[in-house]
RNA sequence: GGUCGCAUAGCUCAGCUGGGAGAGCAUCUGCCUUACAAGCAGGGGGUCAUAGGUUCGAGCCCUAUUGCGACCACCA
């Protein structure tokens, strides 16, 4: 009974609860699992930022998402884990360290490996965490005592324990390959891992002189600079204009080198001239096609990327002036034929943005076809299913079309390859710890691979690693794994969901979630991406920091559909933070007239779980009607969050606060509220708090501080945070009554009394008297007189029973059975008044004509379900009755 | 080149398995009515991109077209 004391604040402030709530929570331990095992799990891993990042809007969007599930099954009585953790992501994090060593004029080699990751280790401690003190001003009931790290030391024994058995199973190997090189990075990189840029060039035209012939062959290329590494000319077999030349020899110009012309399928007979020239060291095509021609592989470039010495005079040149000064020598030897504009895909770094070369290295790679295939055919047979489903075809399209992967990365910050070599036999020993000697030929002359792995092939572990394994009979793994959602946005899914259904699939024989909830981008307000180059990023924190992160919430999950990309609007902040003061109000107005004994009533909610239905000895006509509302608004909020229409739901519980609850309920309940009985204000009240109450349930998982701030003020059943309340009760059946009925035509009768005063701008002092004549609803109109009054700016309610009772000169509202007349003078005119009913009388006309054409096509009443029809029917009878007593009244008005 | 998405009020977007077009913002009118002017009450505003089709009935399903966007592929 304290708790009633509690007043809340007279203006709402964000700012003077959200922290103070957040620890509170946290101290209470609420974003533990309670590892209570009546209770069912429900476990999400959070996707980990990078340790070093900063909060952006997707992050804010992410984890909002993943916050509603939580605190929604958490509320549903779930033992609820919310795993929250970090990557170490190798490649950006190193290339942060490298530039700061730059910067002191030193590079990586000068420290040495040992000392570089001392520095990196200290980067990290320096600028991580960030992101996890922003996640929990956002409000993420994560637990932080299981958070996790891609580099701590059990998710390396994961990693190192993959790749064992991977590599046992013949699933890892090493081999010689043209992979993707980033020049500035300078390690290899996976498929994923580059993207394609549109970059204006230019298509060049070499002719190449046939040998001992005056002809000549003529190649397009847009890089002229590796033409020194040229091993062929190539042709299609089927083309006519060089069916001739195939087997022939031609001069490549400056190396003046006798090259073989060839004939290969994959030339484009329609594109440029129809001859390609092959560069088997430059070019994933040309690296094939030379192995199928067995051609010499010749690189024109050093280690570095520059000029490599095939010509004395372009050596240590970088790309692009090795270009120029060759297209130049062309020229000059009237080789270059055209040069024509040309826009190309330019392969970029996804981390870097820098060029991206092919290049021939040694590296390791994983075999994934047969695990690619496991990993699709989950989904196919619905084990794990994508929300919205649409993604599943971009999973499909990746998993079936997958080359290995190549998981090595010439980079010093990651897990580093444990593969250990023998310097005198040469064999490969693969462990998780140094073998101290080969197991081959027994020398101990090890040394280990100088390469990290791929940061998604650690993080491709997640769902399991965090949770102890590989041993499988740790706690954690054995209770909440399979998890049961993931959530993160689309550019993701073939990075990481992919490679986490794969590695999943491997080596715990689960999918490693039930569901993998997709959404969308948050983009600027006019519709482009946030980017740094661009300035327009939305700082989240900067955002809670003026609206506070229930706004934040609100705005970025209202009006959204999970996977459709999210505008960011200002606005829709502002939309919030009146939301969040209009429930504000509302709770203020509800706790400081809360009768004083409020749990007398509670027997009453007991009633209605036996007999399904509200207790007319215990709630009024109205009370009925608000509380059917929210057992439906309980019903569709419920389904909505379980379906992941969080907007939806969160629509719901908008207008139903906004719209039924203040702008209906508080008002009609006000007189009784201010009423001088006893008995009357408890019953109001005990309404009141409750209905209040069960809208804080619902929308606590949005929106969870005001929410929680409010709800102990209430002082309902019970007194226990609202993080850990009791979701609302779900009914299971509604039985509508004539009732609510009632309400809802008196709501339409008080819309109607406002539109014509407004209409004819009567302030709202000047009262008239309300007559009323139902037979349907007089004891009800009676009952509902003194809110009708209110309402209706009436300063009497009277029933007549006869119509000849009524005086001259009225205004009549007729609705479903309920027939309204005040007394015209002061408010309209007889001639305003007969224009008013004409209108009234010609809608209903046009009401009746769509029923009756409806119910006179014998398609309709035939084929359409009975209930449709059936509605129609009704619909019909209610309006010709409506129509009867409007005829009468236009009538008697003549 | 392949795949997918979007097109609904002035703006930003919802619209669940097909059954009378919605919200927020903006706009207009009137109100400081004892929870709330961050508010209250009322109003105006839409051939649901175009053209066909299926259906008793289409914003929703099918086909084609146009415009925008994304992803994948990479033909030098």
């Amino acid at each position: 009974m304290e708790k009633k004391k509690q007043k809340l604040a007279d203006k709402f402030n964000p700012k003077d609860f959200e922290e103070k709530l957040y620890k509170e929570w946290e101290e209470k331990g609420y974003f533990k699992p309670s590892e209570d095992p009546k209770k069912e799990p429900f476990c999400i891993m959070m996707p980990p930022p990078n340790v070093t990042g900063k909060l952006h809007m997707g992050h804010a969007l992410d984890g909002t998402i993943q916050d509603i599930l939580i605190r929604y099954k958490r509320m549903r009585g779930y033992d609820v884990l919310w795993l929250p953790g970090s990557d170490h992501a190798a490649i950006s994090t190193e290339m942060k360290v490298v530039q700061k060593l730059a910067k002191e004029g030193k590079t990586k080699q000068d420290l040495g490996r040992e000392k570089f990751l001392e520095e990196t280790w200290d980067w990290t401690h320096e600028y991580g965490g960030i992101i996890q003190k922003q996640q929990r001003k956002l409000g993420c009931s994560c637990d932080w005592e299981r958070n996790r790290f891609t580099l701590d030391d059990g998710m390396s024994d994961a990693v190192l324990e993959q790749f064992v058995r991977l590599y046992n199973k013949g699933l890892i190997y090493k081999g010689k390959r043209m992979v993707n090189w980033c020049t500035s990075c300078n390690t290899s990189i996976s498929d994923a891992e580059v993207e394609y840029k549109e970059e204006p060039s230019h298509l060049w035209h070499i002719r190449y002189k046939i040998t001992g012939e005056e002809r000549y062959i003529t190649v397009a290329t847009t890089r002229p600079e590796t033409m020194l590494g040229d091993t062929a000319v190539a042709v299609h077999p089927d083309d006519e204009r060089y069916k001739d030349l195939v087997g022939k020899t031609c001069i490549l110009p400056i190396m003046n080198k006798e090259i073989p012309i060839i004939a290969d399928e994959f030339v484009e007979k329609e594109f440029g001239t129809g001859c390609v020239k092959i560069t088997p060291a430059h070019d994933m095509n040309d690296y094939q096609a030379g192995i199928r021609h067995n051609l010499e592989i010749i690189s024109v470039f050093d280690d570095n990327f520059k000029m490599g010495d095939l010509v004395p005079e372009y050596k240590g040149m970088d790309l692009l002036e090795a270009r120029e000064k060759i297209v130049e020598k062309l020229k000059e030897i009237g080789a270059l034929v055209k040069e024509e504009e040309y826009t190309h895909n330019v392969a970029k770094c996804e981390r870097c943005k820098n060029t991206i070369e092919p290049k021939i290295s040694v590296q390791w790679f994983v075999k994934m076809d047969e695990m690619a295939k496991r990993a699709a055919d989950a989904v196919r047979a619905g084990k794990t299913n994508f929300v919205p489903k649409r993604y599943e075809k971009q999973y499909f399209h990746w998993l079936d079309n997958i080359q290995d992967w190549c998981i090595s990365r010439q980079l010093w910050w990651g897990h580093r390859i444990p593969a250990y070599y023998c310097e005198d036999c040469n064999h490969i020993n693969v462990a998780k710890v140094n073998p101290g000697k080969c197991e081959k030929c027994g020398s101990t002359n090890l040394k280990q691979d100088e390469d990290t792995l791929d940061t998604w092939f650690s993080s491709a572990l997640w769902p399991f690693s965090t949770l102890g394994w590989p041993n499988k009979e740790s706690k954690d793994y054995k209770r909440y794994y399979p998890t049961n959602v993931l959530v993160t946005g689309f550019d993701i899914i073939t990075f990481w969901v992919s490679r986490m259904m794969t590695q999943g699939l491997e080596f715990t024989d689960k999918e490693p979630f039930k569901d993998v909830v997709i959404h969308g981008l948050v983009r600027d307000s006019q519709g482009r991406k946030m980017s740094k180059t661009l300035g327009n990023g939305v700082d989240p924190i900067e955002v809670i920091d003026k609206y506070g992160a229930d706004a934040l919430r609100f705005s970025v999950i209202s009006g959204t559909t999970m996977g459709n990309d999210i505008r960011y609007m200002p606005e829709k902040l502002d939309q919030a933070s009146n939301f969040a003061n209009k429930i504000w109000n509302a709770a203020k107005f509800v706790s400081s007239n809360l009768a004083e004994e409020d749990k007398i009533r509670a027997f009453c909610y007991e009633a209605f779980e036996k007999n399904k239905k509200y207790d007319p000895k215990c709630f009024r006509i109205e009370d009925k009607w608000i509380l059917n509302k929210l057992d439906k608004l309980v019903v569709d909020v419920t389904k909505n969050i379980e379906n992941y229409d969080l907007g939806i739901a969160l629509d719901n519980i908008y207008s139903f606060i906004w719209n039924e609850f203040c702008d209906w309920y508080i008002e009609i309940a006000k007189s009784r509220i201010y009423s001088e009985n006893e008995e009357e204000k408890v019953q109001v009240s005990d309404v009141l708090s409750h209905v209040l109450a069960s809208c804080l349930k619902l929308l606590h998982p949005f929106m969870p501080f005001v929410t929680a701030e409010i709800y102990p003020k209430l002082c309902v059943f019970g007194t226990e945070d609202l993080i850990v309340a009791k979701w609302p009760d779900i009914r299971e059946e509604f039985i509508f009554d004539e009732e609510e009925n009632f309400i809802e035509t008196l709501k339409e009768i008080i819309v109607e009394i406002r539109n014509i005063r407004a209409k004819m701008n009567v302030h709202p002092s000047k009262k008239v008297e309300l007559m009323f004549i139902s037979e349907k609803y007089e004891k009800q109109i009676e009952e509902c007189s003194d809110f009708i009054q209110k309402l209706g700016f009436g300063n009497k309610v009277t029933i007549v029973k006869n119509k000849k009772e009524l005086p001259e000169n009225t205004i009549s509202i007729i609705k479903n059975g309920i027939e309204l007349y005040m007394p015209q003078n002061g408010l309209i005119d007889i001639e305003e008044e007969t224009k008013r009913t004409e209108e009234e009388m010609k809608k209903i006309e046009f009401e009746i004509e769509r029923a009756e054409k409806m119910l006179a096509n014998p398609g309709f009443v035939n084929k359409a379900p009975e209930a449709k029809v059936n509605e129609e029917k009704e619909k019909l009878a209610k309006y010709k009755e409506m129509l009867i007593k409007v005829k009468e009244r236009l009538d008697s008005m003549k």
